[in-house]
DNA sequence: TTATTAATTAAACGTTTGATTAAAACTCAT
DNA sequence: ATGAGTTTTAATCAAACGTTTAATTAATAA
């Protein structure tokens, strides 16, 4: 059996972390089925049957991938939210920015490997198949909730049904930027850049309120422009 | 070497249909390194060398199941573009749902298989692996453009940079709900449907459009709700 | 030092993968 | 019915797959 932390820092290389760095990455570039266990092993450097010892089977490797991230993206997203309904009622783009800017801003760090994750949330956050459900719905699902009755309390207007999928929308925005497709440089020959965080953040928060709100306002809104 | 169109019609079962069915379900369900060749072939009830006798390989296969659809949706969607732009500049509203209805009616479209292909869709769209990139450069990139350039001429304020920008997330809110994940009916205890086609049409593109005004106004926008 | 445990290794397990082959079974005009 | 062309079949290929095993090395405790 694996110890949880068995030796003393940097006195021997951490293949645990190796092997979630390298599985991170084969996971979002590949996806589940198309990412093998001897390419993971490979590029992290370790036996490949120190996988197996760590992780057990590919299944539990790939939920421990999203469990490392998720911890500390949803603890940012909790004290933000508890911050916010501190004293008063925010706004919703203060709300909605709360929401979104952890994730963005991992996904910007790239040293620490946050592009390959945010690679994966979209993966497995637009798959329908049982394992990413599984995933989604342990690991980002109570935040999901919370985030939902706080968009009741912020636009009380707004139906349940409405703010599941104002924030479904809102997630799915600031995903589509995270995927790093390259799609949206070449058609824009390059204008589009997505590298500043700050300007990421506001840009996709902006866009998501804008759509919420117009939920609010029900379907009926018809303009002329 | 294999014919184009060899039978008449009804004479025999088309093995190239079956195979394009079941290609499109398994590579909707398990992505392009998850789906395998012999489930595909027992899936079309066909044998697994028909699939090479027909396309070469999986990767020719991947690229035919995009093929059949993405003509379909393009047509109607030029042809939507067409009469929109034929006399004046029409609204927001009217171009942004001429570019996603094609595509969440047959996403709705569960008799002829249109769900899978949505849900392809959502996995190739949001893959940034050569592959999934190089169908989507060949079948949606023209379109793309013609779209992005028809935003620019309703919104004439909008920047290229934006209009980029904003027919990508109009295009992702579409997908999120077409993928059909579940998550929707999970978070909302079953409120959230989507199986109606026109209210979908109207709640998306209903904020697509606030969300795309909102590129046009600046992120200066601050407002206290 | 010795006993114990944890970490790592190379090798092999049986299975499945995408792909190829050669022969058989069709289809159909002549 | 014959023969050419198209479609389908079963069998097989080497390679890669996830996983397991037994043996070895490294670290820790007694």
């Amino acid at each position: 059996m694996p110890q949880a932390h068995a030796m003393q820092p940097g006195r021997q290389k951490d293949s645990r972390k190796a092997i979630l760095d390298a599985a991170e990455r084969a996971f979002a570039d590949f996806g589940f089925g198309g990412a093998s266990i001897r390419a993971i092993a490979r590029d992290a450097g370790v036996n490949q049957a120190m996988i197996h010892y760590y992780y057990q089977n590919k299944d539990l490797l790939f939920s421990a991938v999203v469990e490392r991230r998720a911890g500390e993206i949803n603890d940012r997203r909790n004290k933000a939210l508890d911050a916010l309904f501190d004293n008063a009622v925010p706004t919703l783009e203060e709300l909605v920015e709360a929401l979104l800017r952890p994730t963005i801003e991992l996904g910007h760090d790239v040293e620490r490997g946050g592009d390959a994750y945010a690679r994966l949330i979209v993966y497995f956050n637009n798959s329908a198949d049982e394992r990413s459900q599984r995933v989604a719905e342990q690991n980002y699902d109570p935040i999901a909730r919370r985030s939902i009755d706080a968009i009741m309390k912020v636009l009380p207007q707004l139906g349940r049904a409405d703010a599941v999928r104002g924030y479904l929308f809102a997630i799915s925005v600031a995903l589509s930027v995270m995927a790093k497709t390259g799609r949206a440089a070449r058609l824009s020959d390059g204008l589009c850049d997505d590298s500043n965080t700050e300007e990421t953040v506001s840009t996709v928060v902006a866009f998501a309120c804008a759509g919420i709100r117009s939920l609010a306002n029900g379907a009926a809104g018809t303009r002329k422009d």
